[in-house]
DNA sequence: GAGTAATATTGCGACTGTGCGATATCGCGA
DNA sequence: TCGCGATATCGCACAGTCGCAATATTACTC
């Protein structure tokens, strides 16, 4: 069976990709950055929104914002003082659905 | 809109929750072990096999394994003196889709 | 019971992630 | 230009993770 286009792709997991999809995984692996990423995935949010409603110090969001923009899964404009953060990586919503689909965790 | 039973469910993501997707996405967030649970989606395997299949030392496999044991995320047979690995949680196997479907990773 | 294949565990050095407070930088309005 | 709100970065101390090699443990087979 070859892999291709539309299938249940539960096939093709070289070393490579499971190195690539790791450093997204480690990206998100974290309590603050996944409420960050699930909160990106229902809007645009800035650095100051992100603050109050999770209710963390300033200094963790943006650090914990940081890696997330380096692995390209959030996306910043800065136009007018502030900065507006927003999901980059549409399939990270797929994910998060996943995950909140997952009962009993 | 009030968060009930079978919806788009990118509701929920309190602390609490973060915090345990958050270790179960740590169990997983490293090449081989992420390797370990796509493999043992696609079936139950010994650590014999998971070794020669993924072409990683015994040990690095045995390693691995054990803090998936312990996330309750894999679970093994001993019977006959091989231990026989197979998927405990039913829900990596629409995580691991989930990865595999995202393009361009 | 000895030998052996299979699996798990340990010790260690190197490295990485984390929280936290302090501080630096940026951009706007007065 | 000054001041200020908004955001990013730094330095540190601490804890956890990784790879690796060695070794321990277990359970068959004879």
């Amino acid at each position: 069976m070859k892999t291709r286009a539309g299938r249940k792709a539960t096939a093709g997991m070289d070393e490579e990709r499971a190195e690539r999809l790791a450093e997204v995984l480690k990206g998100i692996a974290h309590p603050l950055r996944l409420r960050l990423v699930a909160a990106l995935c229902k809007g645009d949010h800035t650095v100051t929104d992100l603050t109050e409603k999770l209710g963390v110090r300033q200094s963790a969001v943006s650090q914990h914002l940081a890696p997330l923009r380096l692995l390209g899964l959030v996306s910043v404009d800065r136009t007018g003082g502030k900065a507006t953060y927003s999901l980059a990586e549409p399939h990270l919503r797929n994910l998060v659905d996943c995950l909140l689909g997952c009962r009993n965790r």
